[in-house]
RNA sequence: GGGGCAUUAGCUCAAUUGGGAGAGCGCUGCCUUUGCAAGGCAGAGGUUAUCGGUUCGAGCCCGAUAUGCUCCA
């Protein structure tokens, strides 16, 4: 059975490749003859993933763990989980230890945008993806090199039977510069421990076989086998080359330096193994496909891509635009299911305008090849939970929630599309004929997000080329302005080899401990940061950054903001003067960074300063930070179990939460919340905060952890409505789900009562499915409740109001919901009455206008009785409006004369000109804009318009009479 | 974080140099007709996103804010 099998792969290929033939040239015609003897050979990708975990956890003793997000919540510098290590990072650099030392797994990683990125070559090639599969097996201080080779060649050689002549193995040639041998210890050991051919293995510089994580920290040699999918196996030489025939499937780095900052190595107490194996490669080469595409991990993808769209099925052409298409949608989609699935989104900056990217790309294609109208990415998400879904379950639990986002981010870059072709019509028209406009490219591109090459083909159908160098230049500018900005912004950064100067400085990171507590901190200046280099004094008007021995700051972190205060230079007897007014405090590594400005005199190394935190604004933050754990408990009171944290910030004069959930809060939701809350304020409940083992903390019923996020080792617990040490006594009574229990380094009130008061201000939508609430406490809250009651009376009170009174009032009352700081609710309530109201003052006005109107037209009617052929005349208690209708009145019964019209309004002290000529009349030269023109003059004012009909104003209401005159005058010598 | 663009009736969008806020669809009422589709007439619906400035006069010019889109980092 699996050799028929085989067989049916080897023709099945057979046929793929000589149907591409027919598509493509005759050179790249190749039969390729899958290597696997083994009868047993694993046939689906899912076979072949479990067989490599369960190699590692049944014979190798491995913890198999999950796979880490691939949207990393807790890594704001990393893009997307990139490698299998990531999540080991901490065990690596010595912060942190899992409970076992073997661990395998299969990691989602993502390569787009940032460092690694492999976005741009998706599609043209056999073998990059933006996601894959990395997987990894890892000694924390266990096992070493020894184990690590004889076990990747029992898998390979044994499980799954592969040739061994195909098999080719590369290890580090040391590097003089840095004084390493080469590694022996591998090569002897490739020799001694497997049956390998010697002269399979060869020796290569530090650029390809020697890892590093970063300029300093843990590293070390790495040993990697290569495969040769040559026909012949005559490969050997292409190792290291790029070549799609021989490439490499498995990475062994084994961690056993550490790179000071001064760039040397030295050896490492715990030696680590760290490896990993592309899902994809190795299911490509067990399959006996010469194209990672050609696997059981794409083609239900295809499928489905060829069923929704009736093109010609995947041939596997490398040139051919269809089979190019199909690559990008198949990858692309497979990438943004998984990125959704752990809580990415497209978005417009960062991660997010990556992943907007690879939607826009993929939609592209899926219009421009495939000739798709509307949507049709989301409708691929069925065919990638297929092959994805039961390794990771997390992307079946959330099909409806992927689809959606795919589906309005389809429909919205649809819209753009529509945008960006008209504007591109009209470059084409106002263009030369032959090309279209720099500018032109560069707008669209800039303003509508209308990529290049899509302006390029577009042009291309039209016959029409682009200038692209004149696109690529205004690009450079535009980058520039962008980045000289920047630069300029971050320059209080302390980047990472500055915190590895500090560590070989022997300064310790910084004690924060007293952060929690109140008071001054007696402490001594360690280093001063001038945002390029560490420096022995500060002591001009440029910012500085301070970093103290120990510190009651609170450090940016967790969504609380730093504190601001002054560090005082302790022989200082006049406390009036501050030697140092921090503004900001962020945290960079372990150390505390109090980022401000010199005041007075200057402040050096080795001072001792007095630590003193602006004490009234700490407790504002405190108070909201206290407020959003109970917002946070209110709203899974109020909404249910499936709301979860997206976001949190606490400030002094706010906070602001954001979570998931799927539509607008009623006002009687929010009511609800408020309530709650202010329920807990007024009980007076206990805040308590102790850190607590890991493990314990998680047994605790109803505690609240954000989704995502790692914590460390103590946690450390925030208790609201019981202390922690009773939550611990018996962790899983279900009474705790009453409390708001959360994990949280930040800083909080003693107790509820200092909350004072709970107010939510805002309620909005943040992108779909996640809401944000802004809220406040304390005074603030108070004042904003006050606020809102007042207001909401005089609304009341409004209703009884006259006619007059209320036209005058109601404006002002609009502009007070507007402007004052109210709740959520109350402007709601408010909105609602003043709807009432002003269709009152509507139809006030409304009649206020007609009869005036009325009032007016009887005077027009009189006026359209005299004799002249000019007319000039004056109209009462007219404005705008009713002037125009006057005009129109008068005319429609002299159609062959001139009409002017005043009115004076005394009190604004204002005029009104409107003046209509007939055609007869203008051609004798008399014309409307010239007329009112010179009337406007003689009471102060300007105006004009078209010939026939113009308007104009005037600010002497008191010269009316004498510029009647002057019109009077103007008209009579214009038509003689 | 820094640029660019946009915001007009319930929806889709117009509005010459600043000079009388409009169309189509939809809605309401009446009429006609019917196999169905519909057609005719009338009407309602607008703080031109908000605030401020320039001007005799701002949808249009200038500035700020909000929201959305978009590019760069």
């Amino acid at each position: 059975m699996g050799v028929r099998l085989v067989i049916r792969i080897g023709k099945d290929t057979r046929n793929r490749r000589i149907s591409r033939d027919l598509l493509t040239s005759a050179s790249t015609i190749r039969f390729f003859n899958p290597s696997c003897r083994n009868p047993f050979m694993p046939t689906s990708a899912a076979d072949i993933r479990r067989q490599y975990i369960e190699f590692f956890t049944e014979k190798c003793g491995h913890t198999e763990v999950p796979s880490s997000p691939v949207v990393p919540h807790d890594d704001p510098t990393l893009l997307f989980t990139n490698a299998g290590m990531n999540q080991f990072k901490d065990v690596f650099l010595g912060r942190g230890s899992r409970p076992f030392t073997r661990a395998v797994d299969t990691q989602k990683c993502i390569r787009a945008g940032g460092k690694h990125n492999d976005l741009e070559d998706v599609g043209r090639d056999t073998y990059h993806h933006t996601f894959f599969e990395m997987l990894g097996n890892w000694s924390f201080g266990d096992y070493f090199k020894e184990e690590a080779i004889a076990w990747a060649w029992e898998l390979f050689t044994e499980v799954w039977g592969l040739e061994k002549d195909r098999l080719y193995v590369t290890v580090f040639a040391g590097d003089e510069k840095d004084g390493l041998e080469p590694d022996i210890d591998a090569e002897n050991l490739w020799k001694k421990l497997t049956d390998i051919d010697h002269s399979h293995i060869t020796r290569w510089d530090r650029k390809d076989n020697f890892w590093e994580m970063g300029n300093t920290g843990p590293c070390g040699p790495c040993s990697e086998i290569h495969y040769d999918s040559t026909p012949d196996k005559s490969g050997g030489h292409l190792v290291n080359l790029d070549d799609p025939d021989v490439i490499e499937i498995w990475n062994l780095v084994f961690i056993q330096y550490n790179r000071g900052d001064d760039g040397t190595l030295a050896p490492l107490p715990n030696q680590h193994v760290d490896t990993g194996m592309g899902l994809e490669r190795i299911v490509r080469v067990l399959q006996g496909k010469n194209s990672n595409y050609d696997t059981d991990l794409w083609t239900p993808i295809f499928d489905l891509i060829t069923k929704l769209t009736g093109a010609s099925p995947y041939a596997g052409g490398l040139e051919d635009h269809t089979d190019i298409a199909y690559r990008v949608l198949a990858d692309h989609i497979r990438c943004l299911v998984v990125a959704i699935a752990d809580g990415g989104r497209p978005g417009s900056a960062g991660r997010e305008y990556v992943l907007r990217r690879i939607l826009r790309r993929g939609v592209r294609h899926a219009h421009q090849t495939f000739n798709v109208d509307g949507p049709l990415l989301y409708k691929l998400v069925p065919a990638v939970i297929e092959t994805l879904g039961d390794v990771f379950p997390e992307i079946s639990k959330n099909e409806k929630h992927i689809t959606q986002v795919i589906l309005d981010e389809e429909e919205a870059f649809l819209k753009t599309l529509d945008r960006g072709l008209e504007l591109f019509d009209k470059a084409v028209q106002n263009g030369d004929g032959k090309s279209i406009d720099a500018k032109s490219a560069f707008t669209l591109h800039d303003t509508f997000g209308f990529p290049i090459d899509l302006t390029e083909v577009m042009a291309e159908e039209r016959n029409l080329t682009v200038d692209r160098s004149g696109y690529e230049l205004l690009m450079e500018e535009a980058r520039e302005t962008s980045r000289a900005t920047t630069e300029d912004e971050m320059k209080m950064h302390l980047p990472p080899e500055v915190l590895g100067k500090l560590e070989s400085l022997n300064i310790n990171p910084t004690d924060d401990s007293p952060k929690f507590g109140r008071g001054v901190s007696v402490s001594t200046v360690k280093a001063i940061w001038n945002g390029k280099e560490l420096v022995g004094k500060a002591d001009d008007s440029m910012l500085f950054g301070v970093i103290l021995n120990k510190t009651p700051f609170y450090a940016e972190q967790g969504g609380q903001v730093g504190d601001c205060g002054h560090l005082i230079r302790e022989h200082t007897s006049d406390h009036s003067e501050s030697d140092f007014v921090v503004e900001e405090t962020h945290c960079y590594g372990d150390y505390v960074l109090h980022v401000g400005r010199v005041s007075g005199s200057s402040l050096q190394m080795g001072d001792s300063v007095n630590a003193i935190v602006r004490e009234k604004q700490r407790v504002a933050i405190e108070a909201n930070h206290t407020g959003t754990h109970l917002l946070n408990h209110a709203l899974r009171a109020t909404l249910g179990d499936d709301i979860q944290q997206r976001g949190s910030l606490v400030d002094k004069d706010r906070l602001r939460f954001d979570f998931s959930h799927s539509h607008a809060m009623t006002d009687d939701e929010i009511a609800n919340i408020e309530q709650l809350v202010n329920n807990a304020i007024n009980s007076d409940s206990i805040v308590d905060a102790k850190n607590v083992p890991l493990n314990l903390a998680q047994e605790i019923y109803g505690v609240r952890a954000v989704f995502g996020e790692r914590y460390p080792d103590p946690v450390r617990v925030v208790s609201i409505g019981a202390t922690v040490d009773a939550l611990l006594e018996n962790p899983t009574n279900k009474a705790w789900y009453e409390c708001s229990v959360e994990f949280c380094g930040g800083t909080h009130v003693p107790s509820c009562d200092s909350v004072k008061h709970f107010v939510v201000q805002h309620e909005q939508a943040l992108a779909s499915g996640i809401r944000r609430i802004i809220a406040l406490t304390g005074v603030a809250a108070m004042a904003s409740h006050e606020a809102g009651t007042s207001l909401l009376k005089q609304i009341e009170e409004a209703t009884k109001y006259s006619d007059d009174t209320l036209v005058s009032r109601h404006e002002e009352l609009l502009r007070q919901v507007d402007e004052l700081s109210i709740s959520q609710t109350a402007r709601h309530a408010a909105n609602q009455q003043l709807k009432s109201l002003h269709n009152r003052v509507k139809s006030i006005q409304k009649n206020a206008a007609s009869s005036r109107k009325d009032h007016v037209l009887e005077q027009a009617r009189v006026i359209s009785e005299l004799k002249d052929s000019i007319i000039v005349a004056t109209i009462n208690g007219a404005d705008k409006d009713s002037m125009m209708v006057a005009l129109d009145a008068v005319r429609s019964k002299r159609p062959d004369g001139a009409v002017m019209l005043f009115t004076a309004d005394e009190e604004e002290g204002k005029v009104i000109i409107v003046a209509g000529v007939s055609k007869t009349l203008i051609s004798k030269g008399l014309k409307a804009g010239d007329w009112v023109r010179v009337a406007a003059g003689a009471c102060g004012g300007g105006g004009g318009g078209r010939p026939d009909t113009a308007q104009a104003g005037g600010k002497e209401p008191e010269n009316v009479p004498s510029a009647m005159d002057t019109a009077s005058t103007f008209a009579l010598e214009a038509t003689t």
